[in-house]
RNA sequence: CGCGGGGUGGAGCAGUUGGUAGCUCGUCGGGCUCAUAACCCGAAGGUCACAGGUUCGAGUCCUGUCCCCGCAACCA
């Protein structure tokens, strides 16, 4: 059994919880629930990330203490990530006194190590990265080219970390994939960022006077702590400086913030002498009909309107069927539909159905194992290819295969006609044979189904007469002859509207 | 010459190392009745953006051209 430490980016709290976020925790959930299906020691961080300038000004333009708002918001990604059954080990607060504290010692380290230095800094600065920009930062008309918005020209003292230091090290890494980045675009990416100039040190503190929201520097009050070191040193924080959990097998972030990860963190811990992390995940952002999602097009997707209207498991299953796990992805209302009652209604809901009912009607009870070796092999096929899958971070392949299973079964019900056969007394033992085969294959969906759909998968495993208690990997042959169906409600409903 | 992604049957997408173009939805026809008006079979429909090139052979490699989208989710 080996560990398995996988980590969220922690979400920024300056405002609810978006599709974007649901995307990543769910994501980040069913690798969870795969790997500890697995048999690994699986150790799951999410938080939220709470210091900076823009959670401040959202505070004081609310009229509210900073630390009461960002209290409220994180409860409100407490809460989806709960709807949206993301079963995490840890949630780390970058506001609470455990983070802090590991954030001072982890300052302490790198400056030790003579790699934090006092130095000014006169740039233009822009608000929204949160960053000071470079000429290639800027458009034509001087104004940040992602934002739009004039920079302001800044002359302050700041706090370095000598990044440049570690930039051939960190190219180097990437290169020879001692940090893993995925998918392959992104490493590509990365490189490109570093470049031929390197990475440059990066501005690590901000003055108090222009920003009183964050982590003050050890032994200098007049700074806080830039909103990047404070938030990366979460992944360590989270489970304490010497523990044995680091380093991150996984982290698992969207690909905006590539950069920080690959680049400062990566840097950070060099400096720290520090483990590095295994792989670096990078998936997309969620369009809406093809297009951005903003307000002025009015087609922001909000997740909580989902999950109320039509529960967990169906927008679990879009967020990770139909998004590509590491690429952009697209969500739209009437695929949603077509999804919903598609795949999970008529496909697989209906499968279970149909297997569960003629089980009950026809034998009444979990039939004696059947052995064939064809029949095993195909089912060996199709689970190895599934663990595969999941295992490259492909789980919209997984969900595919899962549906491939379906098929298979539903044809199998076709082909073999066990209703013709439960007409014929002599065909007994056949018809059991039959059900048998199809009551694995609906098991072997329900194993397939638990990282996607839990409570669903959960429900079909009840039907089987199990748990889903510690769920291991599936085994042919291990379903619980004798014991009672315990058809219960409709899987899937078909969806309306 | 900023960077990245993409242009494949009506729609949405797959297509590792180049070797007869697949899937889902939709449409049309048929079958079945265990099941959630579900399930199964068959059919129509594509010169894989365009133009060159490499090759016995390219959606798949190379060059050029055109077009679309994003620069990051409300702003980390």
């Amino acid at each position: 059994m080996s560990k398995f430490y996988l980590t969220t980016a922690i979400a920024y709290v300056n405002g609810a919880p978006h599709i974007g976020h649901a995307l990543e925790a769910v994501q980040a959930d069913a690798i969870s629930r795969f790997k500890k299906m697995q048999g690994d020691s699986v150790f799951f961080l999410t938080g939220t990330d709470e210091h900076g300038i823009k959670v401040y000004e959202k505070a004081l333009s609310v009229g509210k203490d900073p630390q009461i708002f960002v209290d409220e918001v994180a409860q409100k990604f407490v809460d989806i990530d709960e709807k949206l059954n993301v079963k995490y080990d840890d949630f780390i607060r970058t506001s609470s006194e455990k983070h802090k504290k590991g954030a001072l010692e982890i300052w302490q380290i790198l400056e030790k190590n003579g790699d934090i230095y006092l130095g000014s800094y006169e740039g233009k600065y822009c608000k929204g990265c949160e960053a000071y920009l470079t000429e290639r930062d800027m458009d034509p008309d001087g104004n940040c080219a992602i934002h739009k918005a004039p920079p302001v020209s800044v002359k302050e003292e700041n706090y370095f970390f000598k990044l440049s230091k570690y930039s051939d090290e960190i190219r180097k890494l990437i290169e020879n994939d001692t940090i893993k980045i995925l998918p392959e675009s992104r490493k590509n990416e990365m490189l490109g960022i570093i470049g031929e100039e390197g990475l440059k040190d990066v501005s690590f503190s901000r003055p108090r006077s222009a920003l009183p929201w964050g982590i003050p520097v050890p032994g200098d009050e007049n700074h806080v702590m830039y909103v990047w070191c404070d938030a990366l040193s979460n992944y360590i924080t989270a489970i304490g400086l010497d523990s044995e959990l680091w380093p991150a097998d996984v982290h698992l972030i969207g690909k905006d913030i590539l950069r920080f990860h690959a680049g400062i963190w990566i840097g950070m811990l060099l400096s720290a002498k520090f483990a590095l992390p295994k792989t670096i995940a990078v998936h997309g952002f969620v369009t809406s009909r093809g297009e951005k999602m903003s307000k002025s097009l009015g087609n922001v997707v909000d997740p909580l309107e989902y999950l109320e209207k039509y529960g967990t498991d169906y927008l679990r299953y879009y967020l990770l069927r139909e998004i590509p796990t590491l690429s952009d992805g697209d969500f739209s209302h009437d695929r949603f539909m077509e999804v919903a009652n598609s795949e999970l209604a008529n496909n697989i809901g209906n499968l279970v159905n149909r297997v569960v009912m003629m089980t009950e009607r026809f034998v009444g009870e979990i039939p004696e194992k059947v052995n064939d070796s064809d029949f095993e092999l195909k089912i060996h096929d199709y689970y190895s290819n599934f663990v595969n899958a999941f295992n490259s971070f492909d789980i919209k392949k997984a969900c595919e295969i899962a549906l491939e299973v379906s098929n298979f079964a539903n044809k199998f019900v076709d082909e073999t006609k066990p209703w013709a056969m439960a007409k014929d007394l002599a065909l007994k033992e056949d018809l059991s044979a039959v059900l048998y085969k199809l009551l694995e294959l609906v098991r072997l969906i329900a194993y397939m189904l638990y990282p996607i759909v839990p409570q669903s998968a959960e429900k079909i495993l009840v039907f089987l007469g199990e748990s889903a208690e510690n769920l291991g990997p599936y085994k042919y042959g291990e379903i619980k002859t004798g014991s009672k169906i315990n058809a219960g409600e409709i899987l899937f409903m078909r969806v309306e509207e």
